[in-house]
DNA sequence: GCCAACGTTGGC
DNA sequence: GCCAACGTTGGC
């Protein structure tokens, strides 16, 4: 099993839109990075827990937690000319995006913002506290895993 | 809105 | 295969 935090632009799709969804479920599609593809298509199961991030808003932090119930396969969203994320590149044959599906298990009593992981000595080394960092899904290793369950107080839903 | 960082594209 | 140009991300 491996943990995960998948980085979502509220003004896109929120922790609200999550909590309001059917089964607090959603496709986590549109995804269309490489590396992000990668860890979709090969690394992320059932069952594994995710943080869910705000990011590009006026307090990016970790939100929420939800797991993973269906592991990767091809984002539908790629072969719809309607969709924003359409993938002209793509074909029914050869689908070249993936995406998986997660269901919210827990928000936090507060939100846990960027600017108070930056000052957790022990979160050192976190890929998202990197300069530059882009990657949208970012693996989780179970220390780092572990000490941002103690920075958190989750509210079940 | 700015801009640093980074990924992708495409000409050669 | 290189690399300049360009587009996007995302914190501030």
């Amino acid at each position: 099993m491996a943990q995960w935090l998948f980085k979502t632009e509220p003004s896109e799709f929120s922790l609200e839109d999550l909590l309001a969804a059917p089964g607090r479920m959603t496709r986590w599609e549109g995804i269309r990075n490489y590396q992000a593809r990668n860890y979709l298509r090969d690394a992320v199961r059932i069952g594994d827990p995710v943080f869910l991030y705000h990011s590009s808003c006026r307090e990016p932090g970790i939100v929420g937690l939800m797991e993973v119930v269906r592991a990767g396969y091809p984002d539908p969203t790629c072969l719809d000319p309607e969709s924003p994320y359409y993938d002209p590149r793509s074909t029914p044959e050869r689908i070249r995006w993936y995406t998986v599906d997660v269901r919210l298990i827990a928000r936090l009593s507060a939100p846990l913002p960027l600017r108070t992981l930056r000052q957790e000595r022990a979160l050192r080394g976190f890929q998202l506290l990197r300069r530059g960092n882009r990657l949208s899904i970012i693996p989780v290793t179970q220390t780092l895993w572990q000490h941002l369950m103690e920075l958190t107080t989750l509210l079940p839903l």
